[in-house]
DNA sequence: CGTGCTGTTGAACGAAGTCAACCCTCGTGG
DNA sequence: CCACGAGGGTTGACTTCGTTCAACAGCACG
């Protein structure tokens, strides 16, 4: 089961943002394309990341190429703040994005940084817990019901904010989000535009 | 589907803990028994909880009885720390525990609160990863055998600071935990035991 | 003009859900 | 004392939702 090697080995080659500037100033910022790496799981946690436009998602790989995207990280958010020394999940944009970089040792140093941080780390384990309820008890219909809804939301509070862009996901990566397989995906998506919207 | 209404009505009556006691003082212990209601969804969020000694469960409710506990929260970790203005998950003890309870306005104030709060929620957060993975991409015996391989750690860090008790989950309370059925859950236990552990 | 992605749809299969019967334990009260 | 019911656990038989395998269409790119 979980078939579907969902990532290129070529973007495993990839190499993290900034793992050729170790010692870029805290709070740089810096403009990503589509589908670049931020962190590589197992890589030295040195930094984090705050997303100030785009969006960045952050997966983890089990064998036999199963993906999950665990969290989606919208402007706000962050990104790459591992709990041990290494990073456990990967995180890549998924749009053309705009991140301000951080050391993780400024988390012991800076106070301002922290009330920051806080706040941000509450919605965003509020959001898993969301997510948690949407991988664990609904169905493929409500998942993807869910998921369209709230990125209707991102983009409207993109829109008077700044300029508004489509949230550009491939069905592979909806699916690896939502823990379905992209057929399924594509099979509900085809059943709602049957319907109505 | 999803039949089991799984919580009985009796448990929704009960007041949250400091529901009748609205001006604690920050920072008080509170000792609560197996299946007490901490915080409950829909309430104000006034007051968050680190739970010092114990277990405890949040969870999510859908229509039709539908459960999902998003989190299990042990030593160490934060429960009832809403991103908005009311609780969006109730929280309930697995066991006897003992908390200590803060007001959210502490939050602002006080830095060494912050410096403490930032590691746990890095810590929960990461932990959620995982539990997004599970729900996600493993079957039925990954969830469980990982579920079990966690609780087994968890044990043994509370043997090394103080006594040993078996972490005690409900065959219903797994299920909801891990997104699958009692039956499913009980049929893989039996399988595993038939097998080896 | 192939070759490689992404997306779409069909058909068959299987893991987990549903429905249902049954067991055991425990507490409560006739 | 034991009858009773409630709650948790176990197992079986059947169903179903989502996966798997497969074929094919559109499109970009060299």
């Amino acid at each position: 089961m979980f078939g579907h090697a969902a990532v290129s080995i070529e973007r495993f080659n990839t190499k993290a943002a900034f793992s050729d500037r170790p010692d870029a100033p805290s709070g740089s910022q810096l403009k990503l394309a589509k589908h670049r790496v931020v962190v590589r799981a197992g890589d030295q946690a040195e930094r984090f990341f705050e997303v100030e436009s785009g969006a960045v998602m952050a997966y983890r790989l089990l064998a036999a190429g199963r993906r999950q995207l665990v969290e989606i990280v919208f402007p706000g958010g962050i990104c790459g703040l591992a709990s041990g020394d290494l990073h456990e999940s990967s995180c890549e944009t998924l749009m053309p994005s705009v991140l301000r970089s951080f050391k993780r040792s400024d988390l012991a140093r800076s106070d301002a940084l922290r009330v920051r941080i806080v706040g941000r780390l509450q919605a965003q384990l509020s959001a898993m817990h969301d997510h948690a309820v949407s991988l664990g008890r609904k169905t493929a219909e409500e998942r993807v019901c869910t998921l369209i809804l709230r990125l209707r939301d991102v983009e409207r509070d993109a829109a008077t904010s700044a300029t508004a862009i489509a949230l550009p996901m491939s069905r592979t990566e909806i699916a690896d989000y939502l823990g379905l397989t992209l057929e399924t995906v594509c099979r509900t998506i085809s059943d709602l535009a049957r319907r109505n919207l």
